[in-house]
RNA sequence: GCGCCAGUAGCUCAGCUGGAUAGAGCAACGGACUUCUAAUCCGUAGGUCGAGCGUUCGAGUCGUUCCUGGCGCGCCA
């Protein structure tokens, strides 16, 4: 609807300015938007007032003169200028009621837009390594890059997930000998407290029992000396594949799920860092100093330079990242987008500088910083560490509150500001819940279509007298609302911020609400009762594509 | 010390590319179920948008300087 009324804005300025002498070519943007003020009217247009600068005249005039021509269009019921010089439209209502019939008959592909033009995104998150159980941040990591993913696919982009599996490196030694030492622990040959540094979650000791059960003490005993390595890398690959099976399964619970799991070790072994590095060199980035290779980042406004291939001959993990973004453009992704936790925020620069280095846009990345979850229960904090095994699993959290409310609950505040998620409050299943009231709205009208069906009435098919009851106040707000669902839709993709869908939910789940209390759908009026049942059906299936959206359940009763 | 993020009602937070008189939920107070679901609704009260300066027709939004909180500044991942 917007679009339609930037034409006539487009139409208006392109003929006063051929009156005027100017040129069409060096016209500013038509900026149309919603007046806080209904009195303003439905839409409204600042284009007076940034003409006003360079066509030397003052914006009441201009808003005048383009109101003469905004006139003659048949849509427009009224035109104003106001204040400043705002100009101020309102449509025919029979606008509105054609355009409420349209959303209705575009049905779950309603607001499925071309935004996106078929672009390649990669969508990365949750990555977490595999040395222990997810815990409720990756929680929220995983409800963000789900959600935008989903997102960024209804509005047309090509979007694929993936997760990153961190299984090389210092850590997963660290989780093979914790492992180990839990197991000899079982068999008497540790005691007391199992080291500073190793992981020291229930888990792994389960995991040890498992071990012993299955195995039984000689198999893996037998060469495992009180103090070498030995056997590392056989419970480290034990202990990541079985840690990784978790993650999966807790994931499924959570309702997200990946097309790709790509391993960091590969990376690796298949020579993919070599490569990169190799490519690196030849535009000249990369310098040895005190034995070690680095990468000139600070050229591409990095603070200082990084190390890609330590003095030891071990690559870092930044070498093998560069590898792993390299690869994904190779595989064809016009756009990475990476969900990290904040405080990996430092390494936002170095990244970008290294995807610059090897010739690609930087605006073709975009991490997404989603701050810590700050967890407490009954207003205390407690606190959070996979080391020290103190810390609540997603899967404790999803079953507890379970997935519709934990995965809602993440996406009622937007990524970059911290969130505080009270166990207490999550588990307890009251009404203070956001996402019952979505629900509910949802409930409410399956409710009343069933009884309208009961009653043989059915949401107006009438091509001809459609919608033309529906002439309350509240009732043009609720159809302005639905319009605005596609615009809403592709602010939230080009900002990438899903948390703007919950919102846009929690307000028409509002106005659903409001009116249900105010009005009555079915009626002793054939022709109001349809019109009704036709507004409601709508927002039930705006509201239907929101929850699908949020991957939180839509149900017909509670 | 440098950098990133935040600072909006008592609390938790929205505020779309700068727009007109700054919003919601919770908490507080007062109302509405013989009615299509009260997991709801209606009303009252609550603010120098951390502080200052600047940019312009116009700033919660942009720039800048401070203040406060969180995080980061490794040849860890």
């Amino acid at each position: 609807m917007k679009k339609r009324v930037v034409r006539f804005v487009e139409k208006a300025v392109a003929v006063v300015a051929a009156a005027r002498g100017f040129k069409s070519s060096d016209l500013p943007e038509i900026g149309i938007e919603l007046p806080r003020e209904k009195a303003f009217g439905d839409f409204s247009s600042n284009i007076a007032m940034q003409l006003s600068g360079c066509w030397k005249d003052n914006p009441r005039a201009i808003g005048a003169a383009l109101k003469d021509e905004l006139d003659k269009e048949a849509d427009l019921a009224r035109v104003t200028i106001a204040g400043p010089g705002f100009i101020n439209m309102t449509l025919e209502l029979s606008c509105w009621h054609r355009r409420l019939q349209e959303i209705m008959g575009q049905g779950a592909d309603f607001a499925r837009l071309d935004y996106g033009r078929g672009r390649r995104v990669l969508v990365e998150f949750v990555s977490a390594n595999p040395t222990g159980p997810l815990h409720i941040g990756h929680g929220r990591g995983a409800a963000v890059g789900d959600v935008l993913a989903r997102l960024l696919k209804r509005t047309g982009f090509a979007v694929d997930r993936e997760y990153y599996v961190n299984d090389a490196g210092n850590q997963m030694m660290v989780l093979g000998r914790s492992l180990r030492w839990r197991y000899l622990e079982l068999l008497g040959r540790r005691q007391g407290e199992i080291p500073d540094g190793y992981y020291r979650g229930d888990y792994l000791l389960e995991m040890a029992k498992e071990l012993l059960a299955n195995q039984g003490a000689e198999l893996v005993a037998a060469n495992i000396d009180e103090e070498d390595e030995t056997g590392i890398e056989f419970f480290t690959k034990l202990a990541a594949d079985d840690i990784l099976v978790g993650i999966r399964d807790d994931l499924d619970l959570f309702g997200v799920e990946f097309e790709h799991w790509t391993s960091e070790k590969e990376f690796f072994t298949s020579g993919r860092v070599d490569a990169a590095l190799a490519d690196l060199k030849k535009t000249e980035v990369l310098y040895e100093e005190e034995g070690a290779v680095w990468f000139a980042s600070s050229r591409f406004g990095d603070e200082k330079d990084r190390v890609v291939v330590r003095a030891n001959g071990v690559k870092t993990y930044f070498a093998s990242d560069i590898a792993y973004h390299r690869e994904k453009y190779e595989r064809g992704y016009d756009l990475l987008i990476d969900i990290w936790g904040a405080d990996h925020h430092g390494y936002v620069p170095r990244l970008k500088a290294a995807i610059e280095a090897l010739g690609n846009e930087p605006e073709s990345f975009a991490a997404i910083l989603v701050q810590l979850v700050s967890l407490s229960r009954g207003g205390t904090p407690v606190a959070m560490s996979t080391r020290s095994g103190e810390f609540v699993t997603l899967e404790e959290v999803v079953k507890e509150v379970g997935k519709d409310a934990a995965r809602y609950f993440f996406l009622t505040r937007r990524s970059d500001s911290q969130l505080e998620f009270d166990l207490e409050l999550a588990k307890s299943r009251n009404n203070d819940n956001p996402v019952y009231y979505a629900q509910y709205a949802h409930a409410r009208i399956c409710s009343i279509l069933r009884k309208a069906k009961e009653e043989g009435l059915k949401p107006n098919p009438d091509k001809t007298s459609f919608g033309a009851s529906l002439i309350l106040p509240e009732e043009l707000d609720i159809i302005k609302k639905l319009d605005n669902f596609t615009a809403l839709l592709e602010s939230a993709a080009r900002t990438l911020e899903p948390h703007r869908i919950t919102y846009y939910l929690d307000e028409l789940a509002a106005q659903l609400h409001s009116y249900y209390n105010r009005n009555k759908v079915i009626t002793e009026d054939l022709q109001v009762s349809g019109d009704r049942l036709l507004l409601v059906d709508t927002i039930r299936q705006v509201i239907n594509i929101c929850l699908t959206l949020l991957g939180v359940s839509a149900p017909e009763k509670m």
